[in-house]
DNA sequence: CGGCCTTGACTGACCGTTCAATCGCCCAGG
DNA sequence: CCTGGGCGATTGAACGGTCAGTCAAGGCCG
C-alpha cells in the first residue's frame, strides 16, 4: 500500500526531505504510479492525514456518546491519543511533525477542529454536571488539555521522554492528575 | 537587518516556501549578500532561533533566580511565553511553526531543553517547599505545562483562538488555574 | 479485445549557492 | 586638504543539481 509506505518514509526523513521516488521505492512500485492515485506529493500527505485523523475523531466522538461522567471521558480521550503512540509510532511522528502546524494544510483541513470541539463539549458537560469548575473558559481549557497531550506525544517522537508501555500509562495518569486535580497540594492556597 | 527580514518572510510564507531572494528583497539587499553573513538559508533560520530562544532562556532563568514561591514562578513563566505573542507575533509564528518540531534543528540545538529543565526545577522546588503535590512526576508535569503554553500560542498563530491583550491575560490566568488548581470542582472526587 | 494498472525515461523549471567585479568608506602620506 | 589604495560590503549574472510531474508504451486480467 502506497500510503503505508509514505507514512514510513515521511516518518523517517520528514515530508520535505522525502522524494517521491523514496515513497515509490518503499512501496515497491515505479514512482509514476503514484500519480495514478494521487494528484501530487502533497495530496499523499493530505490523504495520510485525512484517513487517520478521521479515525481519531470517530474514537473521540464514540467516547462522547457513552454519556460517561466528563472526567472519565477525558481519561478516555487521553488514553486514545497517548496510546496511539505505541500503536502507530510512525503515524504519530508524521502527524505531530508534519501536519499539526503545517501552513498548507491548516486552512484546508478544518477537521482538526473536530477534536477540539468534542473535547470542549466534554468540558462544558463537566461544568454542567457540576464536576468541573464553572469559572474556567472551556475553550482555553480545551486547548491547554490538548496541548499537554500533544506535547507528551512530541516528547516521545523526539526521543526526549522515556518510552514504553509503562511510561505511557504513567503519562495518562499524570495528565489527568494535573489537569483535573491540579498540581497544587490540596489545602495549599490556589492564589498567593 | 537581514535577520528581521527573514523573520517576517518566514512568518508570512513558512521556511520551505520562502526563497532566499524573498528574504533579500524584504531586507532590501541583493540575495548574494546573504551568503556574506550566513553559510546557508538554513543557517539563517538557525540563527533566528538561537538569538531569540536564548532570550527566553535567560528570562526564565531570571524568574528562577528570584527565589519566589514556585507558583509565582510558574505564573511568571507563563506570562513571559504568552506575552511574547503580543510582543513579536512574527517571531512566535516562526518559532512555533518552523522550529519547535523541525527534524533538522532538533538534535543540533539542545538549548530547547534548557527551558524544560528550568521549569522542571521550579516544579521540583514547589514539591520541596510543600506547595505542589509530591506524587506527580516532575518531568511529565513540566511537559504538560509547557505543552499547554505552546498550544495557546499555536492557537493564536493559527488564528483559532481569540486574540487581544485581554484574551492573553485571560489565557495566563486560565493556564495557571488549570494546571495549579485543576479543572475538577473543589470537593468533587478527583478519581471516580 | 478493452480497460485499467504499471513502468521509467524524460523534461522543464526552480532555486540555493558561487564568484568575479564593483562600490564606498576610511585613513595614511604627501 | 587632497589623493590613493586597501578592504569589507554589495551586487547580480550564471551555474548545476535536483525533483515533481508527464506521457507514451507495454502488460495484465476478465
Amino acid at each position: 500500500m502506497i500510503l503505508d509506505a509514505a507514512v514510513r518514509v515521511f516518518a523517517r526523513k520528514g515530508y520535505h526531505s522525502s522524494r517521491v521516488g523514496d515513497i515509490a521505492e518503499e512501496a515497491g512500485v515505479a514512482h509514476g504510479l503514484l500519480y495514478h492515485y494521487f494528484d501530487s506529493k502533497e495530496a499523499v500527505l493530505e490523504t495520510v492525514f485525512r484517513e487517520n485523523w478521521s479515525l481519531l475523531v470517530d474514537a473521540v466522538r464514540a467516547v462522547e456518546a457513552t454519556g460517561d461522567p466528563a472526567l472519565d471521558q477525558l481519561r478516555h480521550v487521553a488514553a486514545i491519543l497517548l496510546r496511539s503512540w505505541r500503536d502507530s509510532p510512525d503515524l504519530v511522528r508524521v502527524l505531530v511533525r508534519e501536519v499539526a502546524r503545517s501552513p498548507q494544510l491548516q486552512d484546508r483541513v478544518e477537521e482538526i477542529g473536530a477534536i477540539f470541539q468534542a473535547i470542549q463539549r466534554i468540558v462544558e458537560q463537566g461544568q454542567a454536571e457540576g464536576s468541573f469548575r464553572p469559572e474556567l473558559d472551556p475553550q482555553l481549557t480545551t486547548w491547554i488539555f490538548y496541548g499537554g497531550l500533544e506535547e507528551l506525544l512530541t516528547g516521545w517522537v523526539l526521543g526526549q521522554l522515556p518510552d514504553g508501555d509503562e511510561e505511557v500509562a504513567r503519562a495518562e495518569r499524570t495528565i489527568i492528575d494535573v489537569v483535573c486535580g491540579g498540581i497544587a497540594r490540596a489545602g495549599a492556597p490556589a492564589r498567593a
